[in-house]
DNA sequence: ATATTATTTATCCAGTCGTATCAATTTAGA
DNA sequence: TCTAAATTGATACGACTGGATAAATAATAT
């Protein structure tokens, strides 16, 4: 009967959980539609994961296990790349993995909208040391002309994962309003071309880590 | 007793209701919390609004009715504009907005991760046209040497308008990762230079639309 | 002042929610 | 095979949901 390809109860429950939280948020989902799509009697929940909440934190747990396997699953090879190339390298991880898992940047989003004892779990256990590193990874790019440095790092940031993720965060919208499927492969791989051509520093702009003063302009100074 | 100050019932509800749907989306938000809010008696909602899906349709078309105000108190100086000046007047209103109104970003966010009819009703009367229009006017604009031309226009709208309201939608979690509030003054300021520094192609490189010489006056049309 | 309408309030209802309980069943160890 | 533990299933409970109803009150018109 066992086949070794069926996922047991737990994991179902997973699975589940992701696509429904994913799709209508903490508050949305209810656990009898997670035991449903699962296939199995909704009082396993219980069993299983204590409560509602601690199978949402697991289901945000595992998604970023996935993540930090799929942003970080070349970097043996980056010490053989340029500073420009490992940006280039993880920032086409990041999409292709918001691409394949848009459930984590929708979780995250639905909890971002207000204050709770989730998004503070959230925050302190993921969100905090992950964005720490990726804006320090931002200002060091940033340093080595792989971005413009006449941006503070955080906006910067903050506006490198929007241009990444939201066009899948959207999905639905941009289905029904224009009939496109931005999760088909040639549009991930546009998507991505993309984004690295509007946030990274035109090649032939780049400038010494070190030394000069900015080789492109500071024309920019004030737009308000 | 009357002020002239204070705000009717349905106004109050309205606005309690923005509110409320802007921090937990429609299945996350309790019509008794938005009259407990408002300070009026739940069965008033049903007299007023005849619905929850009713409230919800009315504080959109209130917050889209801000916006289209926002974003367009300053066309009727565009036409004294260069196109650049015109992409920086409409982009710097558009992130005033968003600081100001998150709600709206926020309340379209939670409707566009799943099918709905809500989803529905809301691509068909705002999405749609508005977001027909904005790609309409980038593509104008990166003919005009404005933003870069090497980019898919929907892509390059999807990336400026993430880049542009992102920060604001994830403001409680960065105000309780890096204890940076968004929505001050500077905060805002700050993000609408780096989002057109950005997004912008560097002045310098701007190049001639198409035909003639004059590349920086009002030889431009219509905004569709 | 009276009649009519507009608005607000107080309950009620059926359905769903998360969760707890406990019996039924399956699994694993001896 | 027998027993104990692990797991699943069925059911119940109180809380809350959106919506409906009708009585109570306020506002307006005549």
């Amino acid at each position: 009967m066992e086949t070794g390809l069926e996922l047991d109860t737990r994991s179902k429950l997973l699975k589940a959980a992701v696509v429904q939280f994913g799709k209508f948020g903490f508050a949305g989902t209810s656990v009898r539609k997670i035991a449903d799509d699962a296939g199995v009697n909704h009082g396993s929940i219980k069993y299983h994961y204590s409560s509602k909440d601690d199978l949402w934190r697991a289901a945000v747990a595992y998604l970023y296990g996935l993540l930090d396997e799929a942003v970080h699953k070349d970097e043996a090879e980056w010490k053989n790349m340029s500073p420009r190339e490992q940006i280039i390298n993880s920032a086409t991880n990041y999409i292709r993995f918001s691409a394949k898992h848009p459930e984590l940047s929708r979780i995250v989003f639905f909890e971002t909208m207000h204050e709770s004892e989730r998004l503070e779990w959230l925050t302190e256990n993921f969100i905090r040391p992950y964005t720490s590193r990726a804006i320090a990874r931002v200002a060091l790019a940033q340093e080595q002309g792989v971005y413009v440095d006449d941006v503070p790092a955080m906006n910067l940031h903050y506006v490198n994962i929007a241009a990444a993720k939201n066009i899948f965060l959207m999905a639905p919208e941009i289905k029904r309003a224009f009939d496109i499927d931005v999760f088909d492969d040639d549009q991930i791989e546009q998507h991505i071309d993309a984004v690295l051509k509007l946030t990274m520093r035109p090649e032939n702009a780049e400038e010494k880590p070190s030394s000069d003063g900015t080789g492109t302009d500071k024309n920019f100074s004030n737009v308000t």
